[in-house]
DNA sequence: ACGATTCATCGACAGACATCGATACGAGGG
DNA sequence: CCCTCGTATCGATGTCTGTCGATGAATCGT
């Protein structure tokens, strides 16, 4: 699926005059960045895990921490840790046996901006 | 006013408050409505199709102008529409034969900021 | 050195999702 | 009245995703 672009797509993220009607539209790839981002907010409990390590003290939390509040196994919430982490969204920093997952401070306010700055950009 | 309506829900139970470190966490049912609109927003193509739209004269587009630019068939086209409405974010005026869909103002800024005050509340 | 603890990875399985072709609906035009 | 055009819906299918139990790797205390 889709994977041969079957048009020609200007990744060369030249901002205007991309050519077609649809000018000033999202290209593809950006799209595809965004919607990476967005996905791996998509998801009720991936958002209380972002939510439950900010409220936590330190603004950090161990997976031990967070197991009990999600009602999940540890395998599961590693899991979704590990979707924030690629997504950019958590830093894990391992200290000893335990490994602490922190927000990224801006990375949210990032996927914000670039969510209604890239969909509607006047 | 853009009628930013987080739409916090009344936890009703809770009562157990089993003495856990997530006080003014997210709670399911917030985490879950944000969810709904973010898997809403987390496709490269509905969000591409939401520039498209937002882009176009007028700010508004019909299935017809829209099946090209993404190069995917009418029937997905309007699946993708669908989601798009009943996620709150786009608008469906039916006009002669044609659906002109439009960017509902302000939705965008409301999941952007319901994203940010949602998560990280301090 | 050994056992206990914390976490990540693996394999498997159910459910959700994106996509298509075919078809049904509704509005205009001959 | 039929025929065409634009759209929505339906059924099928292949892929992605969330979840679990079991296992492996790394670290600390005794």
């Amino acid at each position: 699926m889709t994977s041969t672009t079957p048009a020609l797509l200007p990744i060369a993220g030249d901002a205007c005059c991309s050519g077609a009607a649809d000018a000033g539209a999202l290209a593809e790839p950006e799209a595809q960045a965004l919607a990476r981002r967005l996905k791996a907010l998509a998801d009720p409990t991936r958002l209380r895990l972002l939510s439950i390590i900010a409220a936590h003290e330190g603004a950090e939390a161990c997976v031990c921490d967070l197991t009990e509040p999600v009602g999940l196994s540890q395998p599961t919430v590693s899991h979704h840790l590990k979707q924030l982490v690629d997504a950019g969204l958590l830093s894990r920093d391992k200290r000893g046996v335990w490994a602490y997952y922190a927000l990224r401070p801006g990375a949210l306010d990032d996927v914000a901006h670039a969510l209604v700055a890239g969909v509607a950009p006047r």
